[in-house]
DNA sequence: ATTTGACATTAACCTAGGTTAATTTCTATG
DNA sequence: CATAGAAATTAACCTAGGTTAATGTCAAAT
């Protein structure tokens, strides 16, 4: 990982973890969150624009995602990039069980983030030793699937203002949970161009959609905070099903 | 699922199972083989064009794809359909593992397809009686979500030639392993309208590719039948990393 | 052998979104 | 507060791929 990256002093004991509330542990006992703890290797806070991890590169980590936005990325040949996923607190990053196997793609924070750091090494032997564990991880992947299967149709078969509307919805679903007390405004730290990246249109052609959903009255960007103004109206053009996108388990 | 399903009689038994060689239970030891059966609860074939499960209906089994082709996709409401994934011989289908929540896609039978058969409520059981299991599992769940990030890729990023070379490439990568006595000529079901629901086109400029793919002595599809006619050019052209594909486990 | 429906093929035309390039904000830093 | 690089905005023009619609081919069913 970068150098930058700085290991924080403080430990947060897993019990307090913020992110309990909103992720993989929430259905364990408290009995076995402790045991899970030990596990861990740590904790460490990057800034943003901070690669993680790169593709094509063995990577001996996992992490969840404490706070901060992480991006998951794929860059081709001819230099063009394909985002694959935002990475919000509470998520789980870079699950590629094997760790043999270089990473598919490459992981960046987008804001200061903070991570929760488990050594590879230590997945097997926790699996072996806590199948609970397990079981949530395939849960969550499962969901992760179901996450990027919503981005294939939304590429593939939706039109520009479709796929925005979606985007905007996805994240801010995903966001309110963070958040409680956010009303329909949120912080949105991408650049016009990651937008253009992750919904495969061009950065041009993002802006030209972006001031027509605004003339309408739909949605409001700007300085890194979406607005959304018209919310049903929104759902119904992006065709939008939250049942498909939360990471929570569903009841 | 759908009533002219026929349960056979002759059950096979798991550790003589053709597709243990390519799927899931590749690195379990006989004996927990043995045990994992005791979960199954049958075995059946399937006409071609058969609904497994649809989009949002609860559904109550798991599914190994013995022989045949599945194919899973999304109805959007303006009619238009985006194909996800095509599960084959030795693929698991229809991972969603919590069985209360409705199917976020839909799943039918491209051919005859014989399919093994769990019910959904013994997999929480089987995951904590067989820990192995569930850690099989997780590793073949994170490799389809690696392709389905390539499939992103292909449709968010590549032009029209680039997206069918790559849909071939990946689907020729993955029969190989099943009929390892195939040249470069496989049998290959889908339509140009599966086609072109799978890589973000129109039917008509999936023909017109095809013609430009042919021509070009690249590829040839007629009659069902797929010919990989200059396979490094055809590599080059789709970016084809073999490696994000296989669903076997590497090395 | 004929019918029927599904699938493939092609042509003519059109448009959503891409390309290029110039200009205008921001925002971080000295 | 000045400056530079990053990000946003806009306009003019272009093309890959979409649309419509007609025709051809094949295989299953009678």
């Amino acid at each position: 990982m970068n150098t930058r990256a700085k290991k924080t002093n403080h430990q947060t004991p897993c019990t307090l973890c913020p992110v309990r509330q909103l992720g993989i542990f929430q259905r364990l006992p408290e009995a076995e969150v402790i045991k899970v703890q030990q596990y861990r290797s740590g904790q460490c806070v990057l800034p943003a624009k901070t690669l993680i991890y790169r593709q094509g590169e063995v990577h001996n980590h996992l992490y969840t995602v404490f706070t901060g936005w992480v991006m998951l990325y794929k860059t081709l040949s001819n230099g063009s990039r394909q985002i694959l996923r935002y990475v919000l607190a509470g998520d789980f990053l870079s699950f590629q069980p094997d760790a043999r196997v270089p990473m598919t793609h490459s992981a960046q924070t987008l804001t200061e983030t903070t991570l929760c750091v488990f050594p590879r090494q230590n997945l097997m032997q926790l699996f072996n030793e806590h199948p609970e564990v397990a079981a949530q991880i395939t849960l969550i992947t499962a969901r992760d699937i179901t996450l990027s299967y919503e981005y294939l149709v939304n590429i593939g078969r939706k039109n520009a203002r479709e796929r925005l509307a979606f985007l905007f919805l996805e994240i801010y679903h995903r966001v309110l949970p963070q958040f409680p007390e956010t009303g329909n405004t949120i912080i949105f730290p991408l650049t016009q161009e990651d937008i253009a990246d992750t919904v495969g249109l061009t950065l041009v052609h993002v802006n030209r959609t972006l001031r027509s959903l605004r003339e309408e009255g739909l949605v409001q960007l700007s300085h890194h905070k979406l607005t959304i103004l018209d919310y049903p109206r929104l759902v119904s053009l992006a065709g939008f099903n939250l049942q498909n996108i939360m990471n929570q388990p569903l009841l």
